[in-house]
RNA sequence: GUCCCCAUCGUCUAGCCCGGUCCAGGACACCGGCCUUUCACGCCGGCAACACCGGUUCAAAUCCGGUUGGGGACGCCA
């Protein structure tokens, strides 16, 4: 056996992901996928996805969309699949019948109510709500509705070697006759689990703490069966706020919710990986960096708390970081939302480069950009009353007069326009400076005025100037 | 109840395997300051942790044992 684990090392590596079909994709699969495939990536092996659909019931279509839009929306693309348990049910007949036929594997014909009421006799009466073993030797033949368990070994000590939390021990007294088929036909988790990852060749079997109970279980299905295992390795939780099991209750868990609320996949990514992984002091990452510096020896061993404002500053750091061009499309479908009506590429990159150290999703980018956006500002009454007075009509007036002068229409010379107006008017460029930001802006609150002159250009700042003015005069 | 896992600032973490260089480093958040046409960004500074008890040792965040706390699992769900 040992022997066998040294050669398998030897091969390339093959991960997979097996989300079932059960919902979207939330925050904690997505990690575990993300794991998955950087560890793939990383070692140049190969990673699947596997819809584990056997709960029929339960698997939809919506679902398996839903997983494969936000798997996709990430970047996480899979060289193999996905693959449907649902379309490989010989390969669980097969191997199912070598276990029968070996007679590790036996008929049961208990009934569901019936064995709950035996699972809480025991729970009651201080013992642990195992299978209680009554079919393990009647020697039951095939009969619809009948399930085949696995007969657990009765003593003895299953080891776990695991790649992130080192060996862990379970008693094989502990486990219990687990059923491999359901009455329906269809196999149970825990066995095609281990049947998909034998004949899928996985190497590497990352997944979530969760599922370290389940390990000795189906190390034990792999030796029934005699097949090398495969390395496990798991990778603590996620928790909410108040540290138990992340759930809506905890805010937005489906990863597509968050690229509704405006965070960039490489941002989400990039947050999720240093959730319970690290590199040195290093926060901020590149994909490329992550593929080339992943490994498992740096995950954690303790649960992580997910925390919003981190996540907020990771995707803000990502904003900054890209270049205004290609934040672009990215934006866009959040004007829209907001009503406002399209704009030249062109323009919308000028305008996204003033915001993007201002703002920490692309919503609030959307929000912030309306003044480059609508028509006419509305202005803020507040802000209004306090900066448009009347007063301020002949520094208006020469403000307008010189950038109608201005020969080159640009950032520096506005500034020198500027600094001259205040100067000849004896103020600090701030005094004219608040004003002539609400009345372009509509709100105190913008990037630097020359950028906003600039990208809205001299006709539009004209316009906005001189309609401040009337609104003075008005007041 | 039983089994399994975990335990460094409020949160994410470095350090732990290979004890001394750690009166514990970085980041988020928070609080000051600087920069400045507003707000941000950026920069500088501050607050703040080795869960507890015992053992081993000249020396323990680091090794060992226990306690406590937290999490997870006990399905014909995955």
């Amino acid at each position: 056996m040992l022997r066998l684990q040294g050669e398998r090392r030897m091969d390339p590596v093959i991960t997979r992901f097996p989300p079932s079909p059960t919902g979207y994709l939330h925050i904690g699969g997505a990690r575990t996928a993300l794991f998955n495939w950087l560890f793939a990536r990383h070692n140049r092996g190969k990673f699947i996805l596997r819809i584990e659909d056997t709960d029929v019931a339960r698997s939809t279509e919506a679902s398996i969309k839903a997983i494969l839009d936000a798997m996709e929306w990430l970047g996480l693309g899979w060289d193999e699949g996905p693959y449907f348990q649902t379309q490989r049910l010989g390969f669980y007949r097969e191997y199912l019948q070598k276990l029968l036929d070996a007679g590790k594997a036996y008929y049961c014909d208990c009934a569901p109510d019936d064995l709950e009421k035996r699972r809480q006799a025991a729970l009651a009466a201080g013992r642990k709500p195992k299978y209680d073993g009554l079919c393990r030797d009647k020697g039951l033949q095939y009969a619809p509705g009948r399930v085949v368990r696995f007969r657990c070994p009765e003593m003895g000590t299953t080891v776990l070697n695991d790649l992130i939390k080192g060996p862990i021990f379970f008693e094989n007294a502990e486990l219990d006759d687990l059923v491999l088929q359901r009455s329906d036909g269809m196999p149970t988790y825990n066995f095609a689990v281990v049947v998909d990852d034998i004949t899928m060749n996985i190497t590497h079997v990352i997944r979530g703490d969760d599922h370290v109970n389940n390990t000795p279980r189906q190390i034990l299905i792999y030796q029934a069966l005699g097949v090398p295992l495969p390395q496990f390795g798991h990778v603590p939780m996620i928790l909410g706020e108040d540290r138990t099991r992340m759930s809506k209750r905890h805010g937005a868990t489906s990863v597509m919710t968050y690229k509704e609320m405006g965070y960039l996949p490489e941002a989400l990514i990039n947050y999720l990986v240093r959730l319970g992984w690290s590199h040195g002091d290093q926060e901020i990452f590149s994909l490329d960096e992550l593929i080339e510096k992943f490994s498992l020896e740096h995950v954690g061993k303790s649960a992580g708390v997910f925390n919003q404002e981190k996540l907020l500053w990771v995707n803000a750091h990502h904003i900054k970081d890209k270049p205004p061009e290609k934040l672009v499309p990215l934006v866009e479908p959040f004007l829209l939302d907001l009503g406002f009506s399209r704009k030249p590429p062109h323009y919308l990159s000028k305008a996204i480069r003033t915001l993007q150290p201002r703002v920490r999703t692309l919503t609030e980018m959307a929000e912030a950009m309306r003044f480059y956006m609508v028509d006419d500002v509305e202005y803020d009454p507040v802000a209004a009353k306090k900066f448009l007075r009347p007063n301020l009509q002949e520094p208006f007036q020469r403000i307008i007069a010189s950038i109608e002068g201005l020969e080159t229409f640009d950032e520096l010379n506005l500034e020198i326009v500027f600094k001259q107006v205040a100067d000849t008017l004896g103020v600090k460029l701030g005094k004219l400076a608040q004003p002539v930001r609400v009345a372009l802006t509509g709100v105190t609150v913008s990037p630097g005025l020359f950028e906003i002159i600039d990208v809205l250009g001299r006709e539009t700042v004209l316009k906005r100037l001189r309609r401040a003015m009337a609104y003075m005069s008005a007041a």
